[in-house]
DNA sequence: GGAAGAAATGAATAATGGTTCACTAGTTAC
DNA sequence: GTAACTAGTGAACCATTATTCATTTCTTCC
């Protein structure tokens, strides 16, 4: 067996791996997955085209492997604000909050997961990660009716309003620009309109004027 | 002068040219912009593929023109449910209802006015279509806020949360199917879905419960 | 019928961009 | 060093579609 893969080979095959997600990452992060070129990729990340598919099936599969990346990162965000103290009413608050900051502070990012129109590797993905998010939500909707914090609605559709109300603020056609969203993000001058968005959804979920 | 445009060819044109929309649109139902390749829409109007190019620039002019015809119906509606009778909160009402149960309706065209990506030129259609809408919602929103019967806040704000709340809800990616939502439309059970997302709506401007 | 022109045709072209694969370079173990 | 094997390369390939344009067909008017 005159051939045996040795540890530092798989450092450096893993390294690659890694350049080649970083590179990935930041093409998406300038234009969203529509501007990851799987040519630019491999320059970007020092290697030729046909390397980019000795690490991953396809683009499909890479881009896939991104987007599970990054939104696992933001479920477990959510989740996290989910767990914090106080009633479902605050928690709620919280993890929208954060949800609509995070979301200004990498718009494009921000719009590549949630409306971005992608292939059917990574929509599977995306659903995947909705679902995740609306039992989240929905599950903090339904201890707010329990606890008597929130009347009595759908949680489901509640859920659907707000992600729908927040994203389309944030990255929808008529938000504010991205350069305007990132100096925006940058001054903390977006206090007053995540202030806004953070109103209408909680008086749409409580029914009670703030 | 041995040829002249008679009243013969001029119909016959524009039958050719109505041909032509009414199979993109059709196209458009069944699949949105995507599923629209100019070859299917030649054969489908009965022409020839080059002949959709002496009726229209490119693709793209022929998609935008489509856009408009079915941008500019949407908006008068809202218009109309909009200069109705009653107060601000009322005609609003009216207005997001109308916009939900029609969304319901025909979800897959839905889904191309509102969030297929599309072409740079349609792209432009749409954001005129947004900017009417947001006028129109906004300055009932204002009108709500001067006779007292909303409480004060940014239109602009409020309408985009409206818009994003009730498109997430009906085309976004956890809505009801499409085969879903149109067997909800026929059978008239569609009430439900609508009323819930309306009352977050309210809510959600009102600030009162419902 | 025929001259002048317009309309229609659709095969060929072009642009885009993901994927392959014959080949080269490198690595391991003896 | 060399046999056995893997990793890396990137130009060529392929698929998809919009668009063009030389050619054909149809209209008009005399």
């Amino acid at each position: 067996m005159p051939y045996r893969e040795t540890e530092k080979m798989r450092n450096r095959k893993a390294q690659a791996r890694r350049r080649i997600i970083e590179c990935t990452q930041q093409c998406i992060a300038e234009g969203g997955f529509r501007n990851a070129r799987v040519t630019s990729i491999a320059e970007g990340s020092g290697v030729a085209t046909g390397t980019i598919y000795r690490h991953f099936e396809s683009k499909e599969d890479l881009f896939a492997e991104i987007f599970r990346i990054a939104t696992q990162i933001e479920v477990d965000k959510v989740a996290e604000a989910l767990a914090s103290e106080g009633n479902a009413v605050l928690r709620l608050e919280r993890a929208l909050r954060q949800f609509a900051v995070r979301a200004l502070r990498s718009p494009t990012v921000a719009w590549a997961l949630i409306a971005e129109p992608v292939d059917p590797k990574v929509e599977e993905e995306r659903l995947k990660f909705r679902r995740a998010y609306a039992e989240l939500l929905e599950s903090a909707i339904e201890q707010g009716m329990a606890e008597g914090s929130l009347p009595q609605q759908q949680a489901s559709r509640s859920s659907a309003c707000l992600v729908g109300a927040i994203a389309e603020s944030l990255v929808g056609p008529l938000s504010p620009s991205v350069a305007n969203a990132q100096s925006l993000a940058s001054n903390n001058d977006s206090q007053p309109l995540v202030d806004s968005i953070i109103c209408f959804c909680m008086q749409g979920l409580t029914g009670n004027r703030r």
